[in-house]
DNA sequence: GTGAAAATTTGTGTCGACAAAAAAAATACA
DNA sequence: TGTATTTTTTTTGTCGACACAAATTTTCAC
């Protein structure tokens, strides 16, 4: 059983108890610390996180609608199963949201998204510098995430923030397994999408956003695929 | 004031509390009976709906997860504004969802699919026949709603529903300013997009819904011009 | 000993109540 | 009379408790 989270009890300001279990759940989801399929038991939640059982269910509800847990009626709320049978629709949906996010940046950006931008593909460079999985992880996404942001359109960045989050539980399953070899081209693809941005070339951005899709639907393809052999092999 | 849906109390089976309360207000606020930025004062509805708070907190939950709520803390949520501003990031979304699940149903759909998207469209023709503006706006929703369960791709279609309906709301402002030309102009494309998707032709599928989409953008941006300058008129 | 029925346990769905926050009303003061 | 401050009211956020449903265990018949 992992390092739970346990709080202190009523240090928190009113208002903000749903949020601040929506925020645990999620990254314990995302991180996989809550395995797929795991009941949520909502008083044991109330317990460790001293508080009633009222704000949990409100952020299971929240929760529940961005497909991260899967309610039963009158029965437990689980967490969200991987499916890995439909994982074609998953990467089809990505590489399509990367695609337009990174298109319409290049129409729509403003001066400081740039900033932004350039300080994420720092920091992911960083992470990949030191060859710290769940930082490129977590990076990756957050640089995609700012592009998004640029893009200035919420119903595209609103599916591309699920997708990515999507992303990072199935890539969390793998993280052990990433060679060293992919990432740095993934930074040099991040350069030139930035350029390609910044001189408000909508086309080259589409074509360098879908080549980088590609390129990472390919390696989580492979990640699977080997893993899949290994269970074989068992 | 509207007239109010009131139920009588003890009616309901344990476990659809939540659910019933997320449909009422759902189609209240999609069909504008509750009009964009009115408060909702959980209280009162409570008391509409002869339930505690709590299941109402959780509809209302769910509806701002999907964007049609919006809670400012500590204080009411009111429903949410219509962003007249920013309509054309909301066309753009809509017209590639149009696209990719017309497309991928062409690709995707089984024999079933069609048995029920010809239901929907036939559905959709009755109320062009009748000129019912209303069910038009329903039925229109559905058809591509058909063709989008066909496409079998839940991200797709996740954010497709969301977009359709916030047509719905949109549309519902000027029901009453359809001509009876544009509409069979539409059950015309809407047969050939059936034709298309039937023959698994992916481009002509692509096509087809783009025009379509095309039309629809074009008479709800006519519809708004129209409005505007009696607006300006008064 | 096996299977069915009954009883118990476990955990969700709903409720009414209270406390904190914001809005509205009332009061004081210049 | 207008404005600042206090008081009251309204409404949300959270809590503990109870009722009901499903799962589990126990009991009992055969």
């Amino acid at each position: 059983m992992p390092e739970t989270a346990t709080r202190k009890p009523a240090e928190r300001k009113r208002g903000s108890g749903v949020q601040f279990v929506y925020n645990v759940l999620r990254d314990e989801i995302l991180d996989l610390a809550l395995a797929p399929g795991t009941p949520i038991d909502e008083i044991q939640l109330a317990q460790r996180l001293s508080m009633s059982r009222t704000p949990i269910r409100e952020a299971l509800v929240r929760l529940a609608g961005e497909g991260l847990v899967t309610t039963l009626p009158n029965r437990s709320t689980v967490v969200a199963n991987i499916d890995f049978l439909n994982l074609h629709t998953f990467f089809d949906a990505l590489t399509l949201m990367y695609r337009v996010t990174t298109r319409l940046a290049a129409l729509n950006h403003q001066a400081d998204d740039l900033v932004t931008i350039r300080a994420r593909q720092a920091e992911f460079a960083k992470a990949v510098e030191e060859q710290d999985a769940l930082a490129m992880i977590a990076t990756n996404r957050e640089f995609h995430a700012a592009i998004a942001a640029a893009a200035r359109n919420p119903y595209y960045e609103s599916l591309f923030l699920r997708l990515l989050d999507e992303g990072r539980r199935l890539l969390r399953l793998y993280y052990s397994s990433f060679n060293d070899q992919l990432p740095k081209r993934y930074v040099v693809e991040h350069e030139d999408m930035i350029a390609a941005i910044e001189a408000r070339d909508v086309e080259k951005a589409d074509a360098l956003a879908n080549e980088h899709a590609d390129q990472i639907v390919e390696q989580i393809r492979n990640m699977i695929a080997r893993d899949h052999r290994q269970k074989i092999a068992l």
